[in-house]
DNA sequence: CCGAATCCGCCTCGATACTG
DNA sequence: CAGTATCGAGGCGGATTCGG
C-alpha cells in the first residue's frame, strides 16, 4: 500500500485476530477451521474465515481443501508466514520494554 | 495489554499517523510542532495534538515546552522511542517480500 | 504557535441465522 | 464441518471551532 513498507506490513496483519492466527499457525503448522477456532477463543467462523481469507490473499497461509464426508480443510504457513516471525519477535521483546518503562510512573 | 507483547506493541504505534511521526523524528531529532505538521502532509492539528501526546505517555518522545513568545515546543525520540526502528526495519523488509510476492500472481 | 472540545461519518467487528 | 449473508453497534479519524 502506497510507498511504505512498513505500514504495509501493518495492514497485512492488521486486525483483531491476525496476530493470532499466525501465531497458532506457527505452532502447530497444519490446523482444521474448527480445532484454530476453538483455540481462538471468542472469535465467530465468520471472522476466521474472513481473516483467513485475507491473509490467504496475502500469501501468508495456504488454504488445502479435501473433498471428503465430512468435509476438511487445513490451514498452513506458507515461507513468507513463517518469515514474519522473527520481525514479530524483536517487536514483542521492545514491547516489553516499554510496558516495564510505563508501569514504573 | 493484556499477556501479548507483540499485540502491546502493535497497539502502541497503530494509529494512521503514529509511524510516521516516529519516522521524522528519526530523521531530525528535536522538531516543532508546525514543522512537524508541514512535513506530514494531511494531518490536522488535532490528530498531531493527540499522537504525540500518546506516544509521550509511552515514553517514546520527549516534549519540552519553552515559555516564550511565541511559544515554541519541541518533540525528540527517547532511547525506547529509538529502539523500535531495528524492528521496525525487519517488518518493512519482510513487508516489501510481500508486496512483491503479491503482485506476480 | 500549540493544542483542547465537540460533533459526525465510516469502517471494523460481531451476533444471529442460514447453506452445502 | 466449514463456511456465507445480513444487520447493527462502537470506536477511530477528521473537520470545525475555541482558548492560552
Amino acid at each position: 500500500m502506497e510507498d511504505c513498507p512498513v505500514k504495509y506490513a501493518f495492514t497485512v496483519v492488521s486486525g483483531k485476530w491476525k496476530l493470532q492466527i499466525l501465531w497458532e499457525l506457527n505452532q502447530q503448522d497444519m490446523i482444521r477451521f474448527n480445532e484454530l477456532q476453538r483455540r481462538l477463543a471468542g472469535i465467530s467462523s465468520f471472522m476466521l474465515s474472513k481473516s483467513l481469507g485475507e491473509l490467504e490473499q496475502n500469501k501468508l497461509i495456504i488454504r488445502e481443501q479435501y473433498n471428503e464426508v465430512p468435509p476438511r480443510v487445513e490451514y498452513s504457513l506458507t515461507e513468507l508466514g513463517k518469515a514474519i516471525h522473527p520481525a514479530l519477535k524483536m517487536l514483542g521483546d521492545w514491547g516489553t520494554k516499554v510496558y516495564n518503562e510505563c508501569q514504573e510512573s
